[in-house]
DNA sequence: CAACAAAGAGCCATATTATGCACTTTAACG
DNA sequence: CGTTAAAGTGCATAATATGGCTCTTTGTTG
């Protein structure tokens, strides 16, 4: 999967549990900078991040 | 798909195609030390690093 | 055992990510 | 227009990934 497509999933799950940046970011113990960083395109996060992420969507990286 | 199942799976992958780590390293523009710390699970490589791995193999990151 | 290939690990320099803070932009209201 | 919430951005620093080189360990084969 492509890394943009990737990001719209994450991101539309998110708006779909209307989940805040914010407040995911506090959920996944990711920070809030990383968060954004990543959802608008600009990021290369670690996998670790990644899957921080998607654990609290719900998701999962395979 | 936890961390440790997600290693087992490229390494594996990776040996039925009888390819060594120096070659993929090759074939994927990876660090050989990279693709290394990876395999043996030190690792925690960015998103760039394991799609670069898993497009030669075949793979997917979905 | 000796020899070889592949994998793992230490050291170290450089590049990049992760993060917080403050500020700006955008969008949706009244 | 003013207000507010959410998202995006600039900047600095700490932490971590990357990657080359070298050495060690492991596994296989004669």
């Amino acid at each position: 999967m492509h890394f943009n497509e990737l990001i719209k999933i994450v991101k539309k799950r998110r708006e779909v549990l209307q989940v805040t940046q914010e407040t995911l970011a506090e959920l996944s113990g990711v920070g809030l900078r990383t968060l954004k960083q990543f959802e608008s395109g600009k990021g290369n996060p670690t996998l670790l991040t990644l899957q921080k992420i998607t654990d609290v969507l719900g998701m999962e990286v395979t």
